[in-house]
DNA sequence: TTGTGATTGTGAATTTGTGCACAAGCTCGT
DNA sequence: ACGAGCTTGTGCACAAATTCACAATCACAA
């Protein structure tokens, strides 16, 4: 056993593909998953799985597999997920409109519960439910909320001093989706989703097997 | 000089980034850029960006520094941003009608030229200009339009379908939003944007520094 | 022409991640 | 009680990525 002194960064990103896949199976009869079952269902493979899943803990019986509720929750604990973390969507455009509608997040724990925007036409009012605020009472929103994540969908011109905004008033996890170096201090996680860049890196692949163009 | 023999994924990804923050130093009266400047404005460490650039071509000058029209279109070059590449968007929920939209994939030379939905109202219609297709034309939608790119945002269950259309059509590259593991052949290039996971990963290191909820 | 200051390009060391292969250990039938 | 058949847990070797440190090379001034 390795024990759960520190987790790779590269098994935290692999974690909650896990938690999906045995969510998947949680309705089947079966009571326990082997390393190679949940490879497939989470397109890894199996020798990843255990090698992960050891750094959690000795959660699994050797000849037999994990129990699958056992298995469910300490991945649930290490990630966090018996609590629920409050989010704040900072710019409401296309993209954060649809963040803030997005039910995926509040399935996976993480609800949102307000947005800021600096369109006065949108404050006061709510966006499928969601309070919308103004820039200045973000730091309020944030105690009021008691939110943990703050995502970041504004302009790029702004998305810094939303950044520090959040910052300044204790949020120490962002999710931005604006294509600019954001600098936030050390003890602040942050994570940049950006479209552009994704797609740019299709496209050198595109260009480097195809050699050319379309027609 | 490396040489432009193979460039190491984690290279590629950062490519975008440099690419970028050149795109905001262009307008500026200097001709030339260093490594650490570079390394700035793009958020990484200043070796890292030159061994990066040296995957490329040797394009730099010592004790100079790198020519920035020169570095821009080698980048640009290799990016394969001498092209356009089309891109089809499948699935018009609340994300992907957000991404039929988005300024940000068109300004990087990779506009939305056509929409994809199974409900038969917003077939025939046009999202923000772009025409909707339905499910069935994909295969015609793609040669017509010469479609590079599929991004898929339908719910889950319609993934795979989707992609394996998209597959059986010639698409090479998609991108999907859907929190699914998808199969596609080995020549197809995926890359998957998962917002939950994202989270989770946030998630993980609130509870880990924390390691407390809320108040 | 030679020296000085700057900056690249890259060998080498280090860290991080991956995957194989197999011993350890469990269950179950006999 | 014991052997057969699985499946985990992990040591080890390899691969990928990062970082350091410095020689090589340039511009420019004197």
């Amino acid at each position: 056993m390795v024990g759960s002194g520190h987790i790779p960064e590269a098994t935290v990103a692999r974690l909650p593909l896990y938690l999906r896949a045995l969510g998947e199976i949680a309705s089947s009869a079966q009571s326990t998953v082997s390393s190679e079952e949940l490879a497939d269902l989470s397109g890894v493979n199996a020798a990843k799985v255990r090698k992960d899943l050891s750094f959690l803990g000795t959660y699994g019986t050797r000849g037999v597999g994990y129990g699958l509720d056992y298995l469910k929750f300490e991945i649930s604990r290490a990630l966090g997920l018996a609590n629920t973390w409050p989010v704040v969507v900072c710019g409401l455009g296309n993209l954060g409109r649809a963040l803030a509608n997005h039910t995926g997040f509040t399935d996976a724990g993480f609800p949102v519960v307000a947005a800021v925007d600096i369109d006065l036409d949108k404050v006061g009012g709510t966006i499928d439910g969601v309070p919308v605020f103004a820039p200045v009472d973000l730091s309020e929103v944030v105690n009021e909320f008691e939110i943990a994540i703050g995502v970041i969908a504004t302009p790029a011109s702004a998305a810094q001093g939303v950044a520090a905004a959040l910052v300044e008033a204790g949020v120490k996890s962002i999710m931005s989706f604006v294509p600019t170096v954001l600098v936030v201090p050390d003890d602040v996680e942050l994570r940049v989703v950006d479209l552009a860049t994704e797609l740019q890196i299709l496209g050198f692949h595109l260009h480097r097997s195809n050699g050319n163009a379309k027609t």
